[in-house]
DNA sequence: CGCACACAGTGCGCGTCCCGCAATATCGGA
DNA sequence: TCCGATATTGCGGGACGCGCACTGTGTGCG
């Protein structure tokens, strides 16, 4: 949660994390979207190069193992969006961030693809999206100077985009997509973002 | 004029499908949000008067069960729009047939608060939220008259409004809360209804 | 420089779950 | 009333999640 290990212990640790999610995610493409209950804890671990034990000590579940990727992506939204400039508008600002979070590496095609369509993973994926929305609202409250606990506009409008992130992932992976994921991404959230910070200080 | 299949012989599948749901979530909640692992298969079929090898037969998971209440709720937004008015705007159309969804019967507090605080469950009741978005997709494209295939705008309000409903469900279980639910939800669906659709045949 | 400690990795075993298969009970319709 | 459809059930297997205890290695202190 912290990337401040210097800790050479916790790196090593980190590293096995990600050893044992790419190998999930891996054998999981491999098999295609109906063939989830194909992939065996023990192939899992066996790719990763440890025993099926320890993969059951860093993920409790394949759905787990498969999304850890998106999840810690996700965790970031909210820091992305401190990064930008203080001056800038809440919608350029957020689509800002959006779009360079999601697009500095170009995500998977295989791997999201695999996602959508498997109703346990997209479970475990929606559920990751939805944690990182509070992040989200909390730094949309910061920048527009709103108390997210007296409005439901920061947690509503982060909940939003998150609506729309998902609709864009959706729509770039239908088959006769051309346009780029960062043209689709603007134009999904362009629907939400209009949304104003409450005026004033009432309600 | 009726779906209720005139089977019935459907009737009474019905019947102890909601019969297992129900003891799902009743037990649950008698558990608390922190002993969900302590609710076996076999209480859940017992307190429903089945076999546990039948409640396997409807359910494939206890979140499955203990859910499929909101996923039925959930799927009848679509249809809640439809049977508004055709003149009503967009915006009034969806508040109005959102609250009246889910004010009718007013929902279970003890089971909103399960569900959402306790994480195995959250991704289930997600999910299910998210399927729900499709259908009332569809229903604002007929709508606006929007081609789903073309424009994002459908789908993007859909998972915008899905996100305010669970926004305002999290504000209306919070414990100081005072408000009714169709107050925070009219609040919380107005701050990202005032979308409009794209002007034009354009794009 | 070495030692004791903390902690990641591992093996084992138990309890539970999910589900295919086949037999049985039950109910609706002709 | 009887037949066919189907809902329910029992059984058994494969897999999983996790607590517990042990081992081996890197860490920091004396």
């Amino acid at each position: 949660m912290n990337d401040d290990a210097v800790d050479l212990r916790a790196r090593n640790k980190q590293a096995t994390r990600e050893a044992i999610s790419h190998a999930a995610l891996r054998l999981a493409i491999e098999q295609g979207p109906h063939g989830l209950a194909l992939v065996r804890v023990h192939d899992i671990a066996t790719a990763a190069g440890v025993s099926p034990r320890t993969y059951n000590n860093y993920f409790s579940s394949r759905e787990e193992a498969i999304c850890a990727f998106h999840a810690d992506q996700a965790r970031r939204a909210g820091q992305a969006l401190r990064a930008r400039p203080a001056g800038e508008p809440l919608d350029q600002a957020v689509i800002a961030a959006v779009v360079e979070l999601y697009t500095d590496p170009e995500p998977d095609r295989a791997g999201l693809r695999m996602i959508m369509s498997t109703p346990a993973l997209e479970g475990e994926a929606l559920k990751t999206f939805t944690m990182a929305e509070g992040p989200l609202a909390e730094a949309i409250a910061a920048r527009t100077g709103v108390d997210p606990g007296r409005d439901l506009f920061p947690a509503v409008v982060a909940a939003a985009v998150a609506g729309a992130i998902r609709v864009a992932g959706r729509r770039w992976l239908e088959p006769g997509n051309t346009e780029s994921f960062a043209a689709i991404l603007r134009h999904a959230l362009s629907v939400v973002l209009p949304a104003a910070p409450p005026e004033g200080p009432q309600r």
